[in-house]
DNA sequence: GTGAGTGCAAATGCTTTGCATGATG
DNA sequence: CATCATGCAAAGCATTTGCACTCAC
């Protein structure tokens, strides 16, 4: 545990300077607040909202707007990754930190939550389809849409 | 021609009345304005969102807010599915005639186009992970996000 | 100091809701 | 003729934008 949270704090630094780096490369200033949100969302557990961003952000006065701002930032410089659960409304977004590429998500209908699996397989065979149709695959969005086991039982 | 489209007609008739009586079981008027706007998105070609199809019944009329109250009926009967292209923001609602199932979209990221695929084989599979997690998958969302084969030919 | 970044509020686009009126069973 | 359906306008929600002010460079 402890360990785990040390390399967690590490990874999270790195990729501070991975960010602040890639401001600079393109000209952004580097300011306080885009630090604060990127450091709060490489920190976020799972996925989250930018709402929910902006909510563990509420003490330090940030707007959401600069919240979408950065976060658009932050998935350009490959930290973040917005994605589109389907059946819902609005984006989330999912830090890239740690994460296994590719992945696919089992999205539960009742609690919201999102699985992420291992994609490759499914990818593999997308990315065949798509050559079929000379079209040029760019991404893969695998979603399963059901009841994750513990809604499952709760609601039976 | 005449025939495929002599076929289309009477399946759009078959549906309508099939709406017809899912109306009646489940005590549900059977208004003129639900069957001509069940028409009408029966009768859309490919993918639509429900703003297009409330275009296409402009000279009669009708509410948006109707056009969605239906559309959900409709996908209640299973006539349509609405669905949501990753990427983009808003519903999109496919007709359920003629549509083989199950199928994955590949959506162009430049003219936002939607090209069909047979996602048989893809689904078996994600149904076997889903399993694994005890997951009950109750549908499949299989999306390829990139360009189309015109568009990758007009952009380079 | 100058231009980019920020917060705020207002605008947007899609979708839903409340309510008075009108049509259906 | 009692309801349910409809149109309208207003509300809701996530996201974006315009603008005056502030900060990093």
């Amino acid at each position: 545990m402890r360990l785990k949270e040390k390399h967690e704090i590490t990874e999270v630094a790195e990729a501070l300077s991975h960010f602040e780096g890639f401001l600079r490369r393109r000209g952004f200033k580097v300011t306080r607040t885009r630090l604060l949100i990127a450091e709060r969302a490489l920190s976020m557990p799972g996925h989250f909202s930018a709402i929910e961003l902006w909510g563990a952000l509420r003490d330090r006065g940030t707007s959401v707007a600069t919240v979408y701002r950065t976060l658009d930032l932050l998935a350009e410089a490959g930290l973040v990754r917005r994605c589109t659960l389907a059946g819902t409304s609005g984006a989330i977004y999912e830090s890239c930190l740690g994460r296994r590429r590719p992945h696919g998500h089992l999205v539960c209908r009742n609690c919201g939550r999102a699985i992420e699996f291992k994609s490759q397989g499914l990818e593999t065979e997308l990315q065949r389809i798509a050559e079929a149709q000379s079209f040029c695959l760019e991404e893969a969005v695998i979603q399963g849409i059901g009841l994750c086991s513990r809604c499952r039982k709760a609601l039976s």
